[in-house]
DNA sequence: TGTAGCATGAAAACTCAT
DNA sequence: ATGAGTTTTCATGCTACA
C-alpha cells in the first residue's frame, strides 16, 4: 500500500510538475528546491517581537535605486518560490501572516456623531466585486510596516512605480505612513479597480497620477521616458496575479507559467528596465 | 447583461504520533 | 526521519434571477 502511494504521488507529481514547467525549462534545471515557510510566519523582524530579528546585506547591485517590493501569496507550489526568487536577484523573501500585524478580531463599541454614507473608497462596487478586490489587494498593516522605513529616506516624497495595482493598497499604505507620493505611474488592467484606486487618488492626493491598462503594453522605451520625466523612480511595487498559484483554484493551478500567473516575469523585465534607464541617467549626470 | 449564491478538490503545510 | 490524519488556501464555473 505504502509502495503504491508513492508511486501515484510521483506521477501525479510529475504530471503537475510537467504543466507548471510549461515549455519554459528552469534556467538551472531545479525547480524542486525548497524553501520552506517558516514558523511562526513573522518575517525577518515584528516591532516587539521577542526574537533574534534577521541581519541582511545585500549586494551593492542588488541594493538599488530603486527600492522595489514584489508580493504573493506563501504558499505557492513547489519550486515558484525559487524561481521568484532566482529572478529578482536570489534575494530570500519575507513570509508574513499579516495575524501578527493586524487583529481581525476586536469587539469594540464606537459613540460618534459622524455620517455614515460613503465611508470607504471602495463604495460603488457590488458586494461581490468589493470583496473580491479587498481580497486581492495588499494587507494594508503589513505592507506598511515594510515601507515604514522609506519616511526618513524620502522626505520630500516618492515617485513610484506601481504594478497590478489594484484598488490602490500599497498606495493607501504609503499615504497611511505621511510619506507623500509626488508622482505614481500605475498599472491596472481591472476596470472597477481603477475606477476605485482613481476615485481614491483624487480624494486624497496632490502628486501626478499616469495610469496604464497593462504591464505588456508597458515598453522599455515608455519606461525611458517615464524614468527622464520623474528623474527615476525611488520605489517599484506590485504583487503579481496569484490565479494560477493560489491553493483554492481547482481548475488552472498551473503555477507560474499559467496564464494570468506567468505576468510575474512582465514585474522582472519592468523591474530591469527602471533600473538599467536609471543607471544610464546617473552615469550621464556624471 | 450582470451579479448573488452556491458547489466544486487538491496541493502542500501542519499536527501529532511513532 | 517518517507517516497518517487534519487544516488551510489573493479561485472558478454554473445557475437562478433581476
Amino acid at each position: 500500500k505504502k509502495a503504491r502511494l508513492m508511486e501515484e504521488s510521483k506521477k501525479k507529481r510529475n504530471r503537475y510538475g510537467g504543466r507548471a514547467q510549461g515549455n519554459q525549462p528552469s534556467l538551472d534545471g531545479s525547480h524542486d528546491e525548497p524553501m520552506p515557510l517558516p514558523n511562526p510566519m513573522v518575517g525577518f523582524n515584528l516591532p516587539g517581537y521577542l526574537q533574534p530579528s534577521v541581519t541582511r546585506i545585500l549586494p551593492k547591485q542588488d541594493t538599488g535605486p530603486p527600492f522595489f517590493y514584489y508580493e504573493n501569496v506563501a504558499q505557492a507550489p513547489k519550486g515558484v518560490w525559487a524561481t521568484i526568487s532566482r529572478f529578482l536577484y536570489d534575494i530570500q523573501p519575507e513570509f508574513v501572516d499579516s495575524k501578527h500585524l493586524c487583529a481581525t478580531a476586536r469587539k469594540r463599541g464606537y459613540i460618534h456623531n459622524l455620517p455614515i454614507e460613503n465611508r470607504d473608497h471602495t463604495r460603488g462596487l457590488g458586494i461581490t466585486e468589493r470583496y473580491k478586490s479587498l481580497g486581492n489587494t495588499f494587507q494594508v498593516d503589513t505592507v506598511a510596516y515594510h515601507l515604514s522605513v522609506l519616511k526618513v529616506m524620502f522626505p520630500n516624497g516618492v515617485n513610484v512605480l506601481s504594478l497590478f495595482t489594484g484598488i490602490g493598497g500599497g498606495e493607501v499604505a504609503l499615504h497611511r505612513l505621511g510619506i507623500h507620493m509626488k508622482a505614481v505611474v500605475s498599472v491596472e488592467i481591472g476596470k472597477a479597480n481603477k475606477r476605485i484606486f482613481r476615485g481614491w487618488w483624487d480624494q486624497t492626493q496632490t502628486g501626478t497620477l499616469i495610469e496604464i491598462d497593462d504591464v505588456k503594453s508597458l515598453t522599455d522605451d515608455r519606461i525611458v521616458s517615464f524614468v527622464s520625466r520623474f528623474g527615476g523612480f525611488d520605489l517599484v511595487i506590485g504583487g503579481s496575479p496569484c490565479n494560477n498559484l493560489a491553493g483554492c483554484n481547482r481548475y488552472n493551478r498551473d503555477g507560474l507559467e499559467g496564464e494570468q500567473s506567468a505576468l510575474f516575469y512582465h514585474y522582472f523585465r519592468i523591474l530591469n528596465a527602471v533600473k538599467s534607464a536609471m543607471a544610464r541617467i546617473t552615469f550621464q549626470a556624471m
